[in-house]
DNA sequence: ACGTATGATTTCCG
DNA sequence: CGGAAATCATACGT
């Protein structure tokens, strides 16, 4: 209603039809009595203003009545004129939404996420792949639960057939208003301007629904990632042979337990874990051995004795092989049940053990790990082992 | 149920 | 940034 008087004043002002004010009745009436194409205009305007208070029937012939005037289109193309010069262009400068810095975020935690990235050909390498390359984490391969891909493959499902939904809901009202909006132009004044505007709000509206849409899945995304990565909710000790492939690591290498990348690597993959959990283990190892040496004697002589034997089983091998006919295996085998045997012995007694050049120096030598002044050759004599001794620092 | 073992995380340091 | 140390939180054996 507002837009109508504005425009009928507009009308006036521009068209130089008449100098007084349509809104006011009298000049109306006034109009009535001047010239034929004055009085004409002045009788359309009055016929449209009064329409409203007549009944549906009335007016919907009186439309029609007015809608079949001789003066109709150009009062029509008039009309549209002054509408798009006040009322859009209003509203006309506030436009230009540039790319939401929200929006964009979310679409590359998507995208990084596999969710919203190209569709599951490659199906978990991809979305594994692009986790890894945008986490840079190092819980990256650990991820590899099927359940926890499952899980994302479903979010990515119910997302895109939301999006899908959302899309078509979209065009279709896009459409609907569209239609509609070009049927009442027929009667009304809208300008192709107008309901390109229109399109773009409905898209604009539209965007923000989507918007949420992808804030939720990110949510979801979220709280998966960290039921799955917070390991320590749903600690699984690793098995046996893989404890025994790093109790055997750590135990051949007492003098200096510090795995190479490259070592950790190989341990990782023989043990089925990850390189980080291999440096969290040799790093609890570490610090649990050299808190208490004593009550991992047992544990130490054992692992003694099986890369014992194992040296031994390895070289009685490698001879056999080397010269299949000679009967030097004996000799081999007896040196390893040797070592066995000095291994055995170590239950228990340490304190003779210095120097008995298996593996016991390095068992108490760990106060010179990680020691540049001081070479685990050189060992500083051991404190009890049973007493936990002083910390290294302080 | 409880204590211990153990993998993971946090904090601090060089 | 890698490691030590402390700490957390769960698994596991009793």
């Amino acid at each position: 209603m507002d837009d109508q008087t504005r425009m009928m004043t507009g009308l006036t002002g521009l068209g130089g039809l008449a100098q007084a004010d349509v809104g006011d009745p009298d000049s109306v009436r006034k109009q009535q009595s001047l010239g034929q194409p004055q009085q004409d205009i002045g009788d359309i305007l009055q016929q449209i203003m009064a329409i409203t208070d007549e009944s549906l029937d009335e007016a919907q012939a009186r439309k029609h009545a007015l809608n079949c005037h001789r003066m109709k289109p150009a009062l029509f193309s008039v009309l549209c004129e002054i509408k798009e010069k006040t009322v859009l262009s209003i509203r006309g400068v506030q436009e230009e939404d540039p790319p939401d810095p929200q929006i964009m975020r979310l679409d590359n935690m998507l995208l990084a996420e596999g969710v919203s990235g190209p569709e599951k050909g490659g199906g978990s390498a991809a979305a594994a792949a692009a986790a890894a390359a945008a986490g840079g984490s190092p819980t990256d391969s650990s991820i590899e639960h099927s359940d926890y891909r499952a899980k994302l493959a479903q979010i990515r499902q119910i997302y895109h057939s939301e999006l899908e939904k959302y899309e078509q809901a979209c065009s279709e009202f896009t459409n609907h208003v569209m239609n509609l909006l070009r049927e009442q132009s027929r009667t009304r004044p809208i300008s192709p301007k107008e309901i390109e505007r229109m399109v773009a709000i409905i898209h604009r509206k539209f965007s923000s629904i989507q918007m949420q849409l992808k804030q939720s899945t990110c949510e979801a995304v979220m709280i998966l990632r960290s039921r799955f990565l917070d390991a320590r909710r749903k600690r699984r000790n690793f098995n046996k042979q893989a404890t025994e492939v790093l109790n055997e690591y750590f135990y051949s290498h007492l003098s200096n337990p510090y795995p190479s990348e490259e070592a950790k690597e190989e341990l990782a993959k023989k043990c089925g874990i990850t390189v980080s959990q291999v440096s969290n283990w040799f790093g609890n190892k570490r610090i649990r051995y050299k808190k208490n040496i004593g009550k991992f004697q047992e544990e130490a002589n054992l692992y003694a004795v099986k890369t014992a034997v194992d040296a031994a089983n390895v070289s009685a091998q490698a001879s056999q092989a080397n010269s299949p006919a000679t009967p030097n295996s004996a000799s081999q085998l007896f040196r390893g049940v040797d070592t066995l045997h000095r291994a055995t012995h170590l239950t228990g007694g340490y304190e003779e053990l210095s120097g008995s050049g298996l593996y016991t120096p390095h068992c108490l030598d760990a106060n010179s790990w990680q020691d540049t002044t001081n070479p685990p050759s050189v060992t500083s004599p051991p404190g009890p082992p049973g007493s936990v001794h002083s910390d290294t620092s302080n």
